[in-house]
DNA sequence: TTGACAAATGACACTGTGTCACATATAATA
DNA sequence: TATTATATGTGACACAGTGTCATTTGTCAA
């Protein structure tokens, strides 16, 4: 996280860095991200962004922090409105990240982003896994877990709920990829829908 | 791919490139991979390495190739024993990756590069989709999706096959790379096959 | 006004990059 | 065999970006 000195910063001077955060890492992956290119956009010496921050991961955390609670908030508030439908929730989240980020001004960053995640979940950050202290995405935590509505599942306990989760987590993740990537959203949408109907119902006959 | 350049070299040379690239690939991520350390392990000048490979990528490419064939020779061979079970087959591949990979001398390699494919297919290097020409994986080609027995499938045309291929493909990766970063392997392929039923049967009673 | 501490700065030493003019080896031809 | 052509090998070089640190600048309490 941030150290106190960038926090106590104007409003002004920390969307000034975030801002140009954001223009060099809609530029390239985060690995590519040149730290000089942030400092020089935002007009800050190079010795400030090492007062501010750890590293370029840590700026970046920070940023998608926000987000992140935004999309617990949702999760939570839809969770409880359809009363515990995992699958439904899992479209509603598909819905409102499509929706919300990518018609932002931001879409160009969230789409580098999500593009370049990779599949080991340990050292990645995601939307919703983006802080050492829970590493693990809203769905994996007890309280969204005891949430879920267990009786039409064919389930023997929490470890195959977990199970169906992460499959949700996987099938909803890439539909997601794919929809930032700028494959159509209507084929992405339909696609991913089918997927959930496969999970749900089986795919033999 | 590599220049004929390389491809010329005698098979001693052309090991010790290929080794001292192993090692240093599996140190870090590929982006963070350094062709000096390359070419000072390998005992050859900075600029004949150019000579060899347009990029590191492109050396990483040559290197997973073999494999990759290896991989897909496995593949048709089940593919006709089973008579096109698209479900036992993406278990075989599961336990033949596991099996001849993770005990290789190769395994810190094949770990590092299992972990840090990015979720975005386009620009990644995987097992299965590795070269320009051929930016599918095995499983996406009309030969592989022809061979698979359809009858008992809950599909009305190829598109609705291909959706659960793809979600095969996504547990699966999911289940190997579990495995390379280090879990039990009885737990990850227990959880693995519990995947495939929900998926054969669906997770709703 | 002064002193003490927090914050900002950019020059610096370092590491690694890709290129290129030149050196050397290999093969082809007379 | 000597000569030429072509392919291959080499490392110095200019460049770009990194993280650090001694120094300067700003702020506020005494």
């Amino acid at each position: 996280m941030p150290k106190d000195t960038f926090l106590n910063l104007s409003e002004d001077k920390k969307n000034k860095v975030i801002n140009a955060a954001k223009k060099e890492f809609s530029r390239v992956p985060i690995e590519e991200a040149s730290i000089k290119n942030i400092v020089e956009e935002a007009e800050i010496a190079r010795g400030s962004f090492y007062q501010y921050f750890e590293s370029k991961e840590d700026l970046l955390k920070y940023i998608l922090k926000s987000k992140s609670e935004e999309l617990e908030i949702f999760l939570k508030k839809r969770m409880k409105e359809t009363k515990g439908d995992i699958f439904q929730v899992y479209i509603d989240m598909f819905d409102f990240i499509t929706k919300e980020l990518m018609k932002s001004e931001d879409k160009a960053f969230f789409t580098m982003i999500l593009r370049n995640v990779k599949i080991s979940e340990e050292k990645s950050v995601t939307l919703t896994e983006m802080e050492e202290k829970k590493p693990k995405g809203p769905f994996q935590k007890e309280i969204f877990l005891n949430m879920i509505d267990k009786t039409k599942l064919k389930i023997k306990n929490d470890e195959d709920l977990k199970i169906i989760v992460k499959m949700l987590y996987l099938i909803t993740r890439k539909a997601l990829v794919s929809s930032f990537k700028g494959d159509s959203y209507n084929k992405v949408r339909e696609e991913y829908i089918k997927m959930i109907e496969y999970l749900k119902h089986g795919t033999l006959k």
